[in-house]
DNA sequence: CAAAGATAGTTGCGGGCGCAACCTTCCGCG
DNA sequence: CGCGGAAGGTTGCGCCCGCAACTATCTTTG
């Protein structure tokens, strides 16, 4: 149900184009790519969080905070840890941990070797709650995306954004400090 | 230039994955793929958007308005018609022209044929300072993106990406203005 | 051991973004 | 002609996000 509004004929417009002038080089190719790029993400970003939000509560980031807990060794990890995993910023992952707890799906304890330091440890509620909100995450990427997808074409995408993306391309596990 | 702070080593993890759950039967493959996807675009919207505004003090959105105006007929558009082009919502577009307006950089002047309708049109200044944004832009994107593919992932993604975004595809080409 | 510097988190602030409410102007139909 | 609904824009509001400033706690080193 990622309705689409303000969806118009459209003509041709060029907007990302400079050509001639002398600097770019891009192919129409290239345009497809990089301006698909973006507006691929934007409306499958924009219909799944809105998903997210509407059946869980949950914003994009909130889910992979919540998931990176759910497969960290003890079911915690360190702010900053979270924070490098998922290319937030700490003071952003702070204030969606704090947002967690508040809801009782995490607990922050202090960590027992470092006083300045925080576990963040998602608990019964929010293990339950990150299961159904991927379960339907997970399928709804797959109806909007994969699903318009040859393999091979997957393979190549997994290919390339591996290549910008060794963060998470794991996954992770952290093996991490703890 | 786009350094990456809070980088870890990150061993194998999995945060994506609920796996053999019974539901989502995803493959490394589309763990890459789309997790990847997620963060390239994060990363590199990141670099080029903080580029942007310090070297030009325009947001990648001002920059496409702008660049839209720019490649359009009388070098104007109705507010209305540049959200359907960039999946911008109608109030975004909005305050961004009123902010381009301030700066001298666009004009809004009424529709003669219907007085709802408002013309945002690019001026002088605002020409010159697209050409020289797009130039560096351009270049980034080059460097940062394109750089690291092959020709044939590059034909991959556009294909892929046309797929899903039949709006800004076409693009130009630039018999444009002037 | 104490001071300098690094590190973990928190919070104030401002920007980007969309939704919904609202006004104005058009359009279509009785 | 007049009225109700649709369409173009604007604005209030709240969410998401990162930066910078600040506190508290290590860590390093003279």
């Amino acid at each position: 149900m990622p309705e689409d509004p303000t969806r118009k004929p459209q003509a041709r417009s060029c907007s990302y184009e400079t050509d001639e002038d002398g600097l770019a080089h891009w192919t129409e190719a290239h345009a497809d790519a990089w301006i698909g790029l973006l507006e691929t993400h934007k409306q499958l970003t924009r219909a799944l969080d809105a998903e997210l939000t509407a059946k869980h509560g949950l914003s994009l980031s909130a889910l992979e905070l919540l998931a990176r807990l759910a497969a960290a060794d003890d079911r915690q990890m360190h702010l900053t840890a979270l924070a490098g995993a998922s290319g937030l910023s700490l003071s952003r992952v702070s204030r969606i941990i704090g947002m967690l707890e508040e809801r009782k799906l995490v607990d922050r304890h202090a960590c027992p070797a470092d006083a300045r330091a925080v576990h963040a440890q998602i608990n019964g509620d929010g293990l339950a709650l990150v299961r159904t909100a991927q379960a339907t995450h997970f399928a709804s990427v797959q109806a909007m995306f994969f699903d318009q997808l040859g393999e091979s074409e997957i393979q190549t995408l997994a290919q390339v954004f591996g290549r910008f993306a060794p963060r998470s391309a794991a996954a992770c596990d952290t093996g991490d400090e703890r």
